[in-house]
DNA sequence: GAATTGAATTATGAATTCATTATTCATGTC
DNA sequence: GACATGAATAATGAATTCATAATTCAATTC
């Protein structure tokens, strides 16, 4: 038993001897990495007693760290029930999906006014190199990049509420969904809009940007549901 | 013991027969509650032992509640030190309000389009009100009326998700700050948004109602914190 | 043979207990 | 008299235990 996660001696990790975090928030992060990668099915019954088993901690931490993904929407917590993973509907990806547009639209906006110049040329190296890896054809790399961008402008923006509701959202739109319905026609016009973006952003031009922003990401959305995604929805 | 909630017998309340969310959430919802009005200050130290007097229960539900709170930003837990109630600096207001702004806009977008008619008149209703407490110089009753319509154009954009992030960040920033610093100016300048907001929202203009909500939102920001709101950040 | 009812099992909800970490206060030393 | 060290106290973190609700399966009846 303890396993996975122990936490009991204090020289166990090398690292983390200041406070580390309560083994619920890291139970709850494994959770979610879980829910994220797809390993465990939408729809899918969590029992507690498994995850005890997996994880080599009581219960208590576990119905812990499922209270904070229920909040956040990942789980769906039924009385004396126990919880599955939330389906999302194609209406919900359809309502979360502005959200999400609206958000990175602001990231990139209060980017524009606050990034460094380091970080600007930064998001323009990695725009260089998704360019890169369309021309290799290589859509892993091209999808790591893509997430880099994005995740540069969040933290360019230096606005830690609006990255804290971008990734819960974020979350419930997960990446396995992103990947599929990928044409070459969409993937050429995503990298053109990414390269839009690295440029108003580079002039600081933030209405630009975020304007950029919003069309990107609901043009994801025309990608993964045709006939939903459409500006005048 | 179990005095305010009790989670005894079934014939209790009379209602809510089937399943009655759990403990845990209950204290959850009771805890945001005490916050938000303020009847538990900014900074002051929660202790689960003051909690599980008032409320009647043991600590785990208590413990439960606050994880939920926690991951919503409303209090932060130190481990092995309990939970405060998050305060809120001038810095993190400043961030909150721009996404809140950038949700009301959606919303206001999203309604304009999916809003019934009906809706949409009643949201002229309560503007016309909203009106009429200014003149009758009726501030609590001009801020019940103005969170009504907030909460009616939120209602109005059919996006589960888009108030689910809404109530979290309006959670974020609570309402004692509103009240304060309404001078009369201020005060005719938000109504006169209002106003326009109404219209355009009847005429279905939704680009429009989405800028006017920015705005609107970002002039609130400004009248709190001087200095920081304007829209060039 | 199908359906319904009830007992047994299993899982969750909450309380209690145990362990570990902070904090506080007193004592001793410089 | 001030600071440091250590013991006592109190609070949190997690495990265990107890209670209750749901599910399953078998037996009985129609």
């Amino acid at each position: 038993m303890m396993d996975t996660m122990s936490n009991g001696g204090a020289g166990d990790m090398g690292v983390a001897l200041l406070s580390r975090p309560a083994l619920a928030v890291q139970v709850a992060d494994a959770l979610r990495e879980l829910i994220m990668e797809g390993a465990i099915k939408s729809g899918e019954k969590i029992r507690e007693k498994e995850l005890t088993e997996r994880f080599g901690v009581s219960r208590t931490p576990i119905r812990e760290a499922m209270k904070i993904l229920a909040s956040e929407g990942l789980i769906e917590l039924i009385p004396n029930r126990g919880a599955i993973i939330s389906e999302r509907s194609e209406e919900e990806l359809a309502d979360a999906f502005p959200v999400l547009a609206a958000l990175e639209a602001l990231a990139g906006e209060q980017a524009a006014r606050r990034a460094t110049d380091a970080e600007l040329a930064e998001i323009v190296r990695l725009t260089v190199e998704l360019r890169a890896s369309l021309e290799r054809q290589d859509r892993p790399h091209y999808f790591e990049i893509n997430q880099a961008i994005h995740k540069a402008i969040l933290v360019a923006s230096r606005n830690e509420t609006l990255m804290r509701s971008h990734a819960t959202i974020a979350g419930l739109v997960h990446r396995a969904r992103y990947q599929a319905n990928l044409t070459r026609s969409r993937w050429e016009q995503a990298l053109a809009e990414h390269e839009r973006i690295a440029e108003a952003l580079s002039a600081r031009r933030a209405d630009e940007v975020a304007a950029l922003l919003k069309t990107h990401m609901m043009g994801k959305l025309a990608a993964i549901l045709p006939g939903r995604g459409g500006p005048a929805d």
